[in-house]
RNA sequence: GUGGCUAUGGUGUAACGGUAACACAGUAGGUUGUGGUCCUGCAAUCGAGGGUUCAACUCCCUCUAGCCACCCCA
């Protein structure tokens, strides 16, 4: 790291009246004696553009954009196990993996997504290139994956067609814990697939992966209906609400006219109350819709997948239609309260269930956790069905799909939240050290030979002092150490020291990959 | 995008209107070829910029970032 020689430059020259500066020194911090600096370079440098700009703080440094994150070495271990369980379970349920372009056509989003979300009037980063052409960084991969599928003809192979991606989406809005600029989802969809089986399956294998990272979730599920049927429901939701708009928030008065569906989950608590008595989306189902979500509910009793009719769940995506689902992690207080409520809940048709409509798992009690407990309380992904969207992305024919997104950033929360345990990379069995450049070289050498015997062997080559190398050794808990300098390389030996009893052997060099595989049985 | 809170070495914390203390981690050395104890040195000018003041890390303003609640969503 590149050291600051000439400590601030403002402040100092006030001060240069009353204490003179001496180039090349500062008064050390208990005061009276100067200090010299190291590496102070030479005047004739300190005042050349090449210096200045390699001491990055002065010039100014570089720090993340806003939202965006460094994932370091030590939090890989969550990357990578988020990553093989999807993948895994992605291959056993027979999705293919499907990578998509991080930039892509404006237009493509603003017709998917919808033109009044907020994810495209305010979220998107968006651009126009150097030739003009109008882009931008995905938002969220749904789009991207049926423009695939559509671009490349796939209608033509046997249906559904099932993909997974895994990658980063952008959108620009205002961080906070689970929430970035740039951050990583997983997801599923499957195209070309009407049954209601599809859904139950894609919700089954959001649930099994939570479950496979020893996750706790509860699955919220609900239908929003198809473009048949919603209209009618809205406009009962709207008709009741007309006549106590007063009584409702500031945005809700403003999602009367937009999008009325949206006051279902506002989290005002006035707003909430009057949303009591509303009208149910439920009763207003068509038939195909009412089959097919009853359908769904009933794959999910087969495979013994609790969930929570949530009839307040509304997606912000324009493209969904009928069933809607999304996970959220639980903690502890909420788990009680879940496992109470589910097993019952289960044996329920959709029309015998009002009574449990309401039941969001974390709203009464929930209040109390939702202050104190955390930041991920926020759901972890969700879907749903979106019967019409390839069609509007100018598919020819009819083309049902379903599929779900998943927060990775989130899921890591949840997973440090909840203490799954995750098993770090594997520790080194010995450490080898070194004393002196011949023996440096040797000892490269032979750790390819240790490496070819599978031993997995730590080491610091750029350190000289045996001390230093020693110390390492003992905080990476090593047991044994092998040692080679001047002397052994004479002798064409080397020293296997225990590092638990101190004891230390001298074996003979050619024999030491062996000796050390005896000693690690 | 709106409102609130916060910002001190790598990390976690402290103090004070008179230029920073502690712990851990890192590094160098005491022990020139030997660790897990001990001791010592090094490492921050206090997020950035401006203002008030003889004097600002400390007070004020602006900006930036993070967090929280909204909006929205993963």
């Amino acid at each position: 790291m590149a050291r600051k020689p000439i400590k601030k430059t403002k402040k100092t020259t006030k001060k240069k009246a009353a204490v003179p500066q001496l180039q090349g020194f500062r008064f050390g911090s208990k005061g009276r004696e100067p200090v010299r600096l190291k590496k102070t370079p030479s005047r004739a440098k300190k005042t050349g553009k090449a210096f200045q700009e390699s001491q990055g703080r002065k010039m100014g440094s570089f720090s993340l954009l806003r939202g965006m994150k460094d994932v370091l070495p030590e939090e890989q271990k969550y990357w990578d196990l988020v990553r093989d369980k999807v993948e895994k379970l992605g291959s056993i349920y027979g999705f293919g993996k499907i990578e998509t372009p991080i930039l892509e056509e404006t237009a493509l989003f603003r017709r998917a997504v919808g033109e009044d979300t907020d994810i495209i009037t305010k979220e998107m980063f968006s651009f126009k290139d150097q030739g003009g052409d109008e882009v931008c960084l995905r938002p969220e991969a749904t789009a991207s994956v049926v423009r695939a599928y559509i671009e490349h003809g796939m209608l033509n192979r046997s249906q559904p067609q099932k993909f997974w991606y895994l990658g980063p989406m952008f959108r620009r809005d205002r961080p906070q814990a689970g929430r970035q600029r740039q951050f990583n989802q997983f997801g599923f969809e499957a195209i070309g697939a009407g049954d209601s089986v599809i859904d139950a399956q894609l919700i089954i294998l959001f649930y099994k992966i939570c479950e496979e990272l020893k996750m706790d979730v509860t699955v919220q599920i609900n239908s929003i209906g198809c473009l048949e049927c919603r209209p009618a429901y809205k406009k009962a939701l709207v008709d009741y609400l007309k006549v106590k708009k007063n009584f409702l928030c500031d945005d809700c008065k403003n999602r009367l006219g937009k999008n009325p569906l949206r006051i279902l989950d506002c989290k005002n608590r006035e707003c909430q109350k009057m949303m009591e008595e509303a009208p149910q989306i439920v009763d207003f189902l068509c038939e195909d819709c009412k089959g097919h979500f009853i359908k769904v509910l009933e794959c999910l009793d087969e495979c013994a997948i609790p969930y929570n009719l949530n009839s307040k769940l509304v997606r912000g995506l324009d493209y969904y239609t009928k069933t809607v689902f999304e996970i959220w992690p639980l903690f502890d207080e909420q788990k009680e309260d879940q496992l109470g409520t589910q097993g019952e809940e289960n044996e329920k048709g959709v029309s015998t269930n009002e009574t449990n409509m309401t039941n969001k798992t974390n709203n009464k009690d929930g209040e109390s956790v939702a202050s104190k407990v955390d930041p991920s309380n926020l759901a972890l992904g969700g879907g749903g069905r979106y019967d019409g969207l390839a069609e509007i992305l100018g598919a020819r024919e009819e083309t049902p799909a379903a599929g779900f997104a998943v927060g990775i950033e989130r899921m890591i929360l949840v997973l440090k939240k909840q203490e799954v345990k995750i098993s770090g990379s594997k520790k080194a069995d010995i450490f080898l050290a070194q004393l002196g450049d011949q023996a440096k070289k040797i000892s490269l050498k032979l750790f390819e030979d240790l490496r070819k015997g599978n031993i997995k062997t730590a080491e610091n080559f750029s350190k000289d002092g045996l001390k230093s190398q020693l110390e390492q050794a003992d905080k990476l808990g090593v047991k044994y150490t092998l040692i080679i300098g001047q002397k052994e390389i004479l002798d064409r030996t080397i020293i296997i020291r225990d590092m638990e009893s101190g004891v230390q052997e001298v074996v003979d060099f050619d024999k030491a990959v062996e000796e050390v595989k005896k000693r690690l049985k």
